[in-house]
DNA sequence: CTGAAAGCGCTAACAC
DNA sequence: GTGTTAGCGCTTTCAG
């Protein structure tokens, strides 16, 4: 059976307070049993159960992590960064992938609650936000990665969503592009809307007319990506550029113009949402908006255990810049139309 | 506050038994209180703690995932399916990213101990098996995903590697190529050693003389693969196909050929392992042995519980057939040498 | 059928 | 400095 403090205790010869204030370095006690019943726990190889000292009150050291899909790279990539600095500051992290299902949402938060995690955190995208009010009526713990919900005052790390596609547009405006399409995953998420805004707005700044048949909404596999970048493409106007809300579209879309015999950047150019290691491995490389997924992630946990240590810190709403990466998925329009 | 066992009991007018009873469906109580103490507990909104209950020598629900890196998509898509079967069985999943560190599995596993998890599924790769060795001396429940330790008698659930090997191999063999490279992440590993074994096999059969020049150990970077691969395209005599031993590396090997001006598979061709997101992702669409991914984080979940439910069970290996999944980065040497 | 009570491993007053 | 003790929320005999 595993040591538990009694055991501890009795070979050391003291009492389990005693024990328990040498794990806890609390109340004051003898450099001399301090390092006794170090060495007796080394012996017995005694490991403190979380779960106990969860029961009287003390944290249980673990986060819950809600997102739409742990096989999306973006999500893995900010599940990997969670992850990171959570053991960093001792914390372990449940994850679940809820599919943007608001059932299975429900599910995964009453199962952690019943879990005694410390805080949530979530990067699933649901339109409703009644979720996120119960969980704040209830002052439990909880912060919002990569995905806002201004109406209500929760911690929340993400891009600014109109700078980036607003970057994304201009980008392709300065190549000279006016047949701008887009191709988003769902408008109703904020920040999807935020990154057509930024686009619209950066058309309006040149003095380009909006359109809206150029904006697409797509499921968000790739194969309805492609499926929908291909009717464009087979429309009599074709856009010479799609932005599309995120690098898992864009592949969707270079696959419709390969297919078709063209090619990117010569017949379309494309810039992509992300930068997650899709954007290096697609041929071409993806030129995309990038969100800084690794301190995205640092962030996140830092305010989710500082709410944790105060639940009535104040809260904050860290906003970061995108960055627009170059690679090679654009070009002036009809520069090698021809080859 | 939380409503506890005891708010239920008093509201209902009963004991906590009764309640722990009508909640765990033990022992026998009348329809009449049993119903009544569900509608307060639904009144009250009323979650057993999972915490308490697991104080008392009850299971906690929650297995704990090691892998090498969750933002590696084969990871990925495991921890992915892992997760999902677990969910479906009412388990949570704490996952941990270890790099393949010895010293960050050992935390790890020790983190997890702490928190009283049921369970530990590992994909790890450690060269070591004296974590292993441990867990299985406590009798702790571990089961191996993806991996192998044919040494220790440890559940385990993986692809026929020497098989997925031979494959790669005799498809290339029966393209025609027989100059016919390998770039494995690191052959210390099981799975790299079978793999890298069924190739050299598949040589024999047909004849051709195994030259240890054309297999290569590369870091798992693409970065690295690439690298690699990049030097032998260079030699006097590079090889006309490439088996990357996993899709990743295979990626590396394309941009390799696509940075000297070359074509996959005109000029090379090129088979990777595992059929992730990714070989269908990138350009040409990779032709590669699949590994069932859902099926096995839903067999390594079944077979952890059942060892969780019953320390004694027999161990089992379940081994996979890997599966080839033709897509266009294979042609026969030379057939478009010229373009 | 239902309840009283012991105990799971640990923490935190409060004594000594 | 160190020990006693009362819980934390729940499960589980064992009486009744």
């Amino acid at each position: 059976m595993k040591a538990t403090i009694y055991d501890v205790a009795k070979q050391a010869g003291v009492s389990i307070a005693t024990v328990s204030k040498v794990i806890n370095q609390t109340g004051r006690i003898s450099e001399e049993t301090r390092a006794k019943v170090n060495r007796i726990m080394q012996e017995l190889n005694y490991q403190p159960s979380v779960v106990a000292s969860a029961l009287t009150g003390k944290q249980t050291y673990t986060l819950g992590l809600l997102l739409p899909d742990l096989a999306n790279p973006f999500f893995a990539e900010i599940a990997r960064s969670v992850e990171d600095r959570a053991h960093e500051l001792g914390f372990s992290v449940m994850i679940c992938s809820t599919d943007n299902n608001l059932l299975r949402e429900e599910r995964n938060i009453s199962l952690l609650k019943q879990k005694s995690v410390d805080g949530i955190i979530i990067a699933t995208g649901v339109r409703n936000d009644t979720i996120l009010k119960d969980l704040k009526k209830q002052n439990f713990p909880v912060a919002l990665i990569a995905r806002d919900m201004p109406s209500l005052a929760i911690d929340t790390v993400l891009v600014d969503d109109f700078i980036g596609g607003h970057m994304a547009a201009s980008h392709l405006i300065e190549q000279g592009h006016r047949q701008i399409a887009v191709i988003a995953e769902d408008t109703l998420v904020m920040s999807s809307k935020e990154r057509i805004r930024g686009y619209r707005f950066a058309l309006e700044e040149a003095g380009i007319a909006y359109n809206p048949e150029l904006v697409r909404i797509s499921d968000f596999k790739v194969t309805d990506a492609k499926q929908v970048a291909g009717e464009m493409l087979d429309s009599p106007e074709p856009p010479t550029a799609i932005f599309a809300c995120n690098d898992l579209l864009a592949t969707g879309v270079i696959q419709a113009v390969r297919e078709r015999g063209l090619s990117v950047p010569g017949d379309l150019s494309v810039v992509g949402f992300d930068n997650t290691l899709l954007a290096t491995i697609i041929d071409p490389p993806l030129t995309t908006v990038a969100q800084p997924i690794q301190e995205m992630g640092q962030r996140v946990v830092d305010l989710i255990i500082r709410i944790i240590n105060d639940k009535n810190s104040t809260k904050q709403r860290v906003v970061m810049l995108p960055e627009l990466v170059i690679r090679s998925s654009v070009s002036r329009p009809g520069e090698y139309r021809n080859k």
